[in-house]
DNA sequence: ATAATCTACAACCAAATGGTTGTAGATCAG
DNA sequence: CTGATCTACAACCATTTGGTTGTAGATTAT
């Protein structure tokens, strides 16, 4: 599974992301259905460029993607984001398992 | 499945703790094996100071525990903390999913 | 044409972040 | 006992973050 390939900074800008709850809650809606920016900030107690800030971020760790319709920008999730995001907390899963595995040979070797 | 049961706070520390390149590393040689804090700075490139704080933002996310022996401390990695940030990040699965089926059962309607 | 709506973006601010150096307390080794 | 090692923690600093207000450009509705 030649997955992820994500760069460092890509790792680091999607945790990023993803470390507010603001911006996870947005996450969550843009899952749900489409927005536009305003439709998504009248959620919120914060003023409407704190939310086009919070997309901004979203967007550049491509958990979201604008596309302008008319004068509105609709803010879609990105599922393979997400999904990376998962992948990589399974990896971690995996050197976990790598060294149990280790342990467990170890012991058998004593025996 | 009972699970998880994070605070938003504890979510945002969890997630924040791992936006950071070094933190993820600490936390990969953390799961391999055990070291001490003065054994993970010696893999950095910066001061033992800039290290131990690393890891107590990583001990706040949980991610991680500390444990005495004798003058040095012990850092493990904490496997649960790992799965809940997983399991949080199939929750969004799930809502995707539902959004997929709503979809398809909108569409079945129609027919 | 005018007004209302949606967005972009700049400038500003307080607080948090990620790093530094320096000092001091425990613990271990010679 | 003395010195080396490991840790804790404070003080400091530059940059980033998350928020604000204000201005201006497009698009839509009346």
């Amino acid at each position: 599974m030649v997955v992820d390939q994500l760069s460092e900074s890509e790792v680091d800008r999607l945790f990023h992301a993803l470390a507010d709850r603001t911006r996870r809650s947005i996450v969550l809606r843009a899952i749900s259905e489409e927005h536009s920016v305003s439709a998504l900030a009248a959620h919120y107690a914060m003023s409407f460029a704190a939310v086009q800030k919070h997309v901004s971020v979203l967007e550049q760790a491509s958990l979201v993607t604008k596309e302008k319709r008319g004068r509105e920008q609709i803010v879609r999730a990105n599922r393979d984001a997400v999904r990376k995001a998962r992948h990589l907390l399974d990896e971690y899963e995996l050197i976990w398992r790598q060294r149990i595995d280790r342990i467990t040979e170890i012991l058998a070797e004593d025996e």
